[in-house]
DNA sequence: GCAAGGTC
């Protein structure tokens, strides 16, 4: 039996249907799918199927000095039992074996990790390797028809990556968190990629605070050809000869205003015309595909999720690609034909029209996959989400675009003269709509200049002289982050997204776009000190040097992680030396981002905290000897913000959930409005009224939330939710079963037409059914082994969750990722 | 419990 190994399940099973001409049948072994054909059998990984790490011996944080860890062994473990398992079932009966992974070195590096496995169990039987760039009948048939050899220094290079990182990643890790005792779940994480990926934020910060904005002065005016009326503006030729609009003296930007508002009429200087061309753009890799959604308001992570659904529905081509080169046998009027009779029909026929069809080209050129594109296989829309359905459309039109005409613009640029001061306008007009006919993602707007003749005399009418300030830089978006990342070289099309989500989760960069805690900046401070290289993307570059110099038999693994070794020794040695100034200054700054102001008894300081039970609260610094607490919200995590209320010093505090995200405001407001509000007594508490005389009320909480509960607190618990939001009125309407008064809530926006809430104990007795009734739903579409997991971790209803659960969760139940949870609750909606 | 890289 000849033994056929991929990279996933899918390449799998295109790979079979490829070679056994689409007579192949699947098979279960120990859980995994296994292709079956004639005397052949192809079984795809799912990436690494094991991992490096170090020996359980060095597993305890306190027992091991981080240090020791630079000289630890380095070995290998399964991480994906059930796949080692079955591919080593099929090795032991295999007389040859193909390793057919993806063709670049972490696929060289998989491959000879499944050939690890294979050769455990079976030391004799020849293993092959075959290269293909893309899964194409030609491709696919003539590398397997021509086998070649693993490339064991490709794969080395790979291994050398995988066992520094890990080394300065772990080492450093521990180091900062120990120094800081920031152990457990709050640990302090340094890496190869992530830590520059926090410089970059960090820097971009210190410029946005160093900045000082400059006072500079703008002018316009309207002129007036024959009844059409344009903007123009004031310039200058500055000190250098160059074209400037900004006046930077107040006093000059004055006396230029005073002749705009003498002169009646401004004399046309010159006229020039130009057509520009305007390019279409180019394939989509991964980065510029993320860039694209994040326009349309898809953060980057969720973009490369809905991406993969769509990949693994086969709508699109593998969303995880660097290459921006269709390749040869991508045949695009025919994928353009699969559209004609589609909703994209109308554009999809215009470019067929067109006799050549030659498509847009980018710089990047690799063979392991092709740009993002879609398939032949058009989907069902109703099959799809709407914001699956909208990044769908999204490729598709890129694809559309790469194969359209350029754009045509006309600029019309007019000068005039005004009393010896100059003024311009800028005209552009769209005249061939070009390439966004068919990819509407782009600005087109125009600015309307009409047409007039050097020596026209234009009517001057409104001079205004607008007062503006230089703007600090702006901060890294997500897309920008993941734009410049890759052109540092650091990380990867499939991790760049994923390190910006590890950044948020750990604590350093928080709000969109993300900007650096006071932790993320003590941890660049004490890199930049004792360990310059971690954050720095010279760690990147040098590792790629050596890793091309391994993969091309100039150096050995050993000799590369050896010299690794010594610089990470020399680290820490100055690091060991000034730990205890390292530790104080992280836990100063752990301290910082907590901090809220004065506190109103003792006068130290009120900080966020946590109590044992989870929840968070405000308390003293000066605890024991000073007890005084505020309660914060129950739901989501509280960040302090820079904003402070002026009543009490303190800063406000938002919490973080999600989409029910909200702003607390001062906790000790909060409070005070809590105590000076009255309870507002609506009727008989239906638990304990005929006995003991409890009645039902509006309560106001100090936590800011509201409830319907009993007068005889704490005796009696009984309790209905209000809204957190909105004014409350009591009607004098009663329900008839409940006998208490319907409630209107006004909230803010339009008090013509306020929520009826209704009979409070209806009301929450309509929100639990419809939970439930979501919940059912959601759970439906969860897939039976993830409900089973969900169940195991004792979670009966996903639409009970708020979203800061919801993240626990996905931390709790592995194979759950926070993206999916955020989807089945945005179902839930 | 640490990293980064695959994939789901």
């Amino acid at each position: 039996m000849e033994l056929i190994v991929t990279e996933k399940n899918n390449a799998a099973r295109r790979i079979a249907d490829i070679l056994s001409e689409g007579g192949a049948s699947t098979d279960s072994v120990a859980g995994v799918n296994v292709y079956k054909w004639g005397g052949r059998r192809c079984i795809g990984l799912s990436g690494h199927v094991v991992g490096v790490d170090f020996p359980p011996e060095y597993s305890d944080w306190r027992d091991v000095e981080p240090a020791e860890l630079v000289h630890a062994d380095v070995v290998k473990e399964p991480t994906q039992e059930d796949i080692v398992n079955a591919l080593q079932r099929l090795a032991r009966e295999a007389d040859d074996v193909v390793i057919a992974t993806d063709y670049d070195r972490e696929g060289e590096l998989i491959g000879k990790e499944a050939y690890e496995l294979v050769r455990d169990v079976n030391e004799d039987v020849p293993v092959k390797r075959v290269r293909f760039s893309s899964i194409t009948d030609n491709e696919v048939r003539s590398a397997f028809a021509d086998p070649d050899d693993i490339d064991f220094d490709l794969a080395a290079a790979g291994e050398a990556r995988q066992i520094i990182d890990l080394m300065w990643g772990a080492a450093l890790t521990r180091f900062l968190s120990l120094s800081a005792r920031q152990m457990g779940e709050d640990f302090i994480s340094v890496g190869r990629v992530q830590s520059p990926t926090l410089k970059l934020i960090v820097d971009k910060e210190r410029e946005i605070e160093a900045f000082e904005p400059d006072d500079y002065w703008e002018l316009f005016a309207d002129l007036t050809k024959d009844d059409t009326t344009f903007e123009a503006q004031y310039f200058y030729e500055d000190e250098d000869g160059n074209e400037a609009e900004r006046v930077w003296d107040e006093g000059d930007a004055e006396a230029a205003f005073a002749t705009l508002q003498s002169a009646s009429e401004a004399i046309v200087q010159s006229v020039s015309r130009r057509t520009r061309s305007d390019d279409p753009p180019a394939p989509f890799n991964t980065t510029q595909f993320i860039r694209a959604a994040g326009s349309l308001g898809y953060s980057a992570g969720r973009a490369m999720s809905i991406a993969e659904d769509l990949y693994t529905a086969g709508y699109i081509t593998y969303p995880r690609t660097d290459n921006t080169v269709y390749p040869d046998d991508l045949d695009e009027r025919e994928l353009l034909a699969a559209f004609e009779n589609t909703v994209f029909g109308d554009d999809a026929e215009s470019l067929l029209d067109h006799d050549d069809l030659t498509p847009t080209e980018g710089d990047e050129e690799t063979t392991d996959h092709p740009p993002i594109h879609p398939t032949t296989d058009f989907p069902n829309r109703n099959d799809l989400s709407e914001d699956e359905w909208e990044v769908y459309e999204l490729v598709v039109r890129r694809f559309f675009a790469t194969l359209a005409e350029p754009a045509v613009w006309e600029h019309l640029r007019v000068v005039a003269d005004a009393d010896g001061e100059s003024l311009k306008a800028n005209g552009k007009r769209l005249v061939e709509r070009g390439y966004h006919a068919v990819y509407p993602y782009f600005n087109t707007s125009e600015n309307y200049v009409p047409d007039v003749d050097e020596g026209d005399a234009l009517a001057l009418a409104d001079p205004r002289m607008e007062a503006k300030q230089t703007q600090p830089p702006r901060r890294y978006g997500q897309s920008r982050l993941i734009e410049t990342m890759e052109s540092m070289g650091i990380g990867t099309k499939s991790t760049r997204h994923n390190t910006i989500e590890k950044l948020y989760d750990r604590g350093y960069i928080e709000d969109n776009p993300p900007r650096p805690t006071t932790l993320a900046k003590a941890v660049v401070e004490a890199a930049e000190e004792y360990a310059d290289l971690v954050v720095s993307e010279g760690m990147t570059s040098e590792l790629e040097a050596d890793m091309t110099a391994i993969a091309e038999g100039e150096k050995t693994l050993d000799e590369v992680t050896a010299e690794s070794r010594e610089i990470l020794d020399r680290v820490f040695d100055e690091l060991t030396a000034s730990r205890g100034e390292i530790g104080d200054h992280l836990r100063n700054s752990l301290k910082a981002d907590k901090t809220l102001g004065p506190c109103p008894e003792c006068g130290d300081t009120l900080l966020v905290r946590r109590s044992r039970t989870g929840s968070y609260f405000v308390g003293c610094d000066g605890y024991p000897e000073c007890r005084f607490t505020l309660p914060l919200p129950s739901t989501g995590e509280p960040l302090v913000l820079d904003e402070t209320c002026e009543e009490h010093d303190l800063h406000e505090v938002k919490m973080l959930a999600g989409r029910n995200t909200f702003v607390h405001g001062c906790p000790l407001c909060a409070a005070e409005e809590a105590d000076e509000s009255e309870d507002r007594v609506i009727g008989a508490c239906p638990e304990c009224g005929e006995e003991h005389g409890g009645e039902l009320a509006i309560k106001q909480l100090q936590s800011g939330s509201r409830l319907v509960g009993c007068t005889r607190y704490p005796d009696c618990d009984y309790s209905l939710p209000l809204p957190r939001r909105g004014d409350i009125e009591v009607t004098d309407e009663y329900c008839e079963e409940h006998d208490l008064p319907e409630l209107l809530v006004f909230d803010g926006e339009d008090d013509d037409d306020p929520w009826e809430l209704g009979c409070p104990i209806c009301n929450y007795e309509e929100y639990q059914e419809r939970q439930r009734q979501k919940g059912l739903e959601v759970l439906d579409g969860i897939g039976p082994k993830t409900a089973e997991k969900l169940e195991d971790a004792g979670i009966e209803d996903v639409g009970d969750l708020t979203e800061a659960d919801a993240d626990a969760l996905a931390e709790e139940v592995s194979g759950v990722s926070a993206d999916s949870v955020r989807e089945w609750q945005a179902k839930a909606d």
